[in-house]
RNA sequence: GGCGGGGUAGCCAAGUGGUAAGGCACGGCUCUGCAAAAGCUGCAUUCGUCGGUUCGAUUCCGACCCUCGCCUCCA
């Protein structure tokens, strides 16, 4: 089956086909860096990472793009409190953001635009806006999006300009929450977006010269302006919380078609901002949305300092549908152990016996791989490609046990296993290879002569003591094993 | 009010117009001195409720109940 994948704009699964095989484009909305990240945010990320590896696994060469938000109203809050430079602040932040997608094991975007670097196709972008008149400088200084002319140019052929193309909103028919009521902009219409933020004194130094006046971008700008700086006027994929839609994914498809792409042919060539939006769902911790009063507020380093390992995370997070809510637990990670486990144990023991084949590498086995490929390239559906994987580990348990699992058929499995790990990066770390130590080494050969007097009260009190200093011994037909606890 | 997700065993979670994957937990058996690991095996007459269509619905349609999210800067 060739992949297929879920669009937002047309809320259907639909065969993903890249504009310019095997080429790929990926954008995913990345981190606002002004503290750590939470499993939430991280589930986003796990998410970005299986689809570009998906898109690798089909054969397609991916450029993956993830924005670095690195000047934001939270983030002049804290510069304003702790004194510190822009980037003094922020660059430690990027730092563990980085670290935490490595302990995730999620490879690492080919390119991560920091805002900041970025602010010159920012304001070339606002300009050509301004030129078509559908941006507009209020008497506040600040720049603003301008959605009623913008729906209302059709004058450019080949632009939808149709806001709410995404999220299906009537820009008319807006509910006044609090939030709008609370604005003090200085807007034509509640709807419209900051593109270009006037500078107040509260920025501090924080600001840049643009034809406008100083100030600061807005927060949507920053996607449209990188994504296609690196990606294109018009590009494949652009991913990200389900949050994200509106307005965020909206405001820019706005911006990006609006101004006709940052170099301006998108119009003539008729080419949408992005064709296939992805969308991930969010999660609730332990039940509940995840927040701080409630206890259940877990960062990736948090959950590190709980004594669960990171791919123990990035299996629970991938056990469920990218776009179904999904309960993050504790008793999840538990789960998460026990079934990797299994895993570890049968790849154990499939490794000892492929040890014994002669010759050269095997293919892979063609069972796992197409079953897998079936289920992930099925809008990724990860839980029937985890059915796959166990029911897999049965057969191959099955095999081991029977006795009928030659080397070189060992060997294959392996295999099989590896190539649809390029996927799911799940496999155990490899091996630390942190010998046994020579007196653990030596009370298990105590206990081995103590079974063989028969003395099995003396055998059991070895085993508590190898118990007590970090290891399992277990017995096989060929004589005890010694495993980490 | 508008838009959009969900409700499947103790928990997590797939799925289909033809009689319910997988994981965790739990029970029995085999193996073992005992364990561990592994194997075998048991574990939803039932898929929120009520109607309808159908030979047949958890799956399609309608109503209702419950729940969650978004509706201006939150992944």
């Amino acid at each position: 089956m060739s992949l297929r994948l879920h669009n937002t704009l047309t809320r259907s699964v639909e065969a993903f086909v890249p504009s310019a095989p095997p080429q790929v484009g990926l954008y995913c909305c990345g981190p606002t860096v002004y503290d750590f990240g939470h499993v939430g945010n991280f589930r986003t990320f796990v998410f970005a990472d299986l689809v570009r590896r998906v898109l690798a696994f089909n054969g397609m060469q991916v450029t993956h793009v993830m924005n670095v938000t690195d000047v934001e109203d939270k983030i002049l809050r804290r510069l304003r409190e702790t004194g510190l430079a822009l980037r003094a602040f922020t660059d430690p932040y990027i730092e563990a953001f980085l670290a935490d997608l490595d302990v995730l094991r999620c490879l690492r975007p080919h390119h991560l635009p920091r805002a900041t670097d970025h602010i010159g196709d920012m304001i070339r972008l606002i300009g050509r806006l301004m030129e078509r008149g559908i941006a507009y400088q209020a008497a506040d200084g600040s720049v603003y999006f301008n959605i009623e002319r913008y729906q209302a140019a059709e004058r450019w052929p080949g632009c939808a300009c149709r806001y709410g193309q995404l999220v299906h909103i009537d820009p008319g028919q807006q509910r006044q929450t609090g939030r709008v009521s609370a604005d003090e902009y200085d807007k034509d219409h509640v709807a419209d977006f900051a593109l270009w933020k006037a500078r107040v004194p509260e920025d501090g130094d924080v600001f840049w010269d643009s034809p406008w006046g100083q100030g600061r971008p807005g927060w949507h700008i920053e996607c449209s302006a990188m994504s296609m700086a690196l990606l294109g006027d018009s590009f494949d994929i652009h991913l990200g919380g389900e949050d994200l839609a509106f307005p965020h994914h909206e405001d820019e498809i706005a911006q990006s078609e609006g101004a006709g792409g940052l170099r301006g042919d998108l119009h003539g060539r008729k080419l949408p901002f992005v064709r296939h939006w992805l969308h991930g769902a969010h999660l609730l911790v332990e039940g509940r949305k995840m927040s701080k009063s409630l206890g259940n507020y877990f960062t990736v380093r948090d959950l590190l300092g709980r004594g669960f390992s990171g791919r123990e995370v990035r299996f629970l997070l991938l056990s469920a549908h990218y776009r179904e809510t999904f309960n993050f637990t504790l008793a999840g990670l538990e789960g998460a152990r026990s079934a990797l486990g299994r895993l570890d144990e049968c790849l154990g023991k499939l490794r000892e016996r492929a040890a014994l084949a002669a010759g050269p590498a095997p293919s892979p086995s063609p069972g796992l791989p197409e079953a897998f490929k079936e289920a992930i390239n099925d809008d990724l559906n990860v839980s029937r490609a985890w059915g796959a994987v166990f029911d897999w580990i049965r057969e191959q348990n099955r095999a081991l046990a029977s006795g009928d699992l030659t080397p070189a058929a060992a060997a294959a499995e392996l295999a099989a296993f590896a190539s649809i790990d390029a996927v799911l990066a799940i496999a155990p770390a490899p091996a630390t290879q942190d010998e046994t130590p020579a007196h653990v080494v030596a009370l298990a050969a105590e206990r081995v002569a103590a079974k063989k007097a028969r003395d099995f009260a003396r055998a059991d009190a070895l085993r508590a003591e190898i118990r007590s200093m970090g290891w399992v011994v277990e017995d096989t037909p060929s004589g005890p094993k010694l495993k980490r606890a």
